[in-house]
DNA sequence: TATGGAAATGAAAATCATTTTCATTTGTGG
DNA sequence: CCACAAATGAAAATGATTTTCATTTCCATA
């Protein structure tokens, strides 16, 4: 497994907000920086496993990828225009660690997403 | 846009749970129906669009199609053996509907998933 | 029943994000 | 400088989904 390409997470930070893999490439081309589209889909991969990038996806299926704080928590994602606002998840934390222990399961993780329309949608 | 045939709707209630495109199609054709992959993306896509389906997306971005008011469940699973454990869902269901509220979003649905390893692994 | 147009169908081609391959370049310790 | 590992990226492969478009099926009406 590579590791990141510095000016990738640069250029994600400067996007601001979600980014799929290509537009983060197109990016960069536009700046002039001269980089391969593997690379990109490499580096951001990486991010994903060091969790210092989330990655969620649009209707379409596109993956996109944003900066993320180091704390633990969700996403409540509008299905139509893709606004996001993290969630601390309190009750879902409990609720997880719970129902693994109730049936004996040890290392319980858990993922949770919860989407809909926004207000403006 | 076209109407859903009726067998895709059909096969999908056979399936139970989640099923992608591929995977509606490719049971039609074990089960020796004739049926166009075509046909199948069409009548999923209008059954969406019918607010028939539900519609989500895999980690690897395929879509993913299930009734709508089919009883609705989270997963418990082992990473290791894969065993699953169907899991009611009372509290989460609360708090993703409580949490997409309090944002002003509607329609508001979600996702959650449940893993370890089970007593056995 | 015949007929004309609309809707449905599906095979094949096109799209498009993502992954894989693999040859080349770069970096680094010795 | 040399050897070797990691990084890079162009090109090809993959795979889901969409589009095209010619053909078939329906259906209402004469
Ligand atoms: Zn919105
Ligand atoms: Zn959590
Ligand atoms: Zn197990
Ligand atoms: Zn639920």
């Amino acid at each position: 497994m590579s590791r990141s390409n510095p000016r990738v997470l640069s250029t994600l930070e400067r996007a601001g907000g979600f980014a799929s893999a290509q537009e983060v490439y197109q990016l960069m081309q536009r700046e002039g920086q001269s980089i391969g589209l593997t690379t990109v889909y490499r580096s951001l991969q990486s991010l994903v496993n060091d969790k210092i990038v989330d990655v969620l996806r649009r209707d379409d299926g596109e993956a996109i990828y944003r900066l993320c704080g180091e704390t633990h928590h969700h996403h409540l994602v509008c299905k139509s225009c893709g606004e996001t606002v993290e969630i601390e998840g309190g009750a879902i934390e409990k609720w997880a660690l719970n129902v693994g222990k109730e049936h004996g399961f040890r290392e319980v993780g858990h993922t949770a997403e919860i989407f809909g329309l926004c207000s403006k949608c």
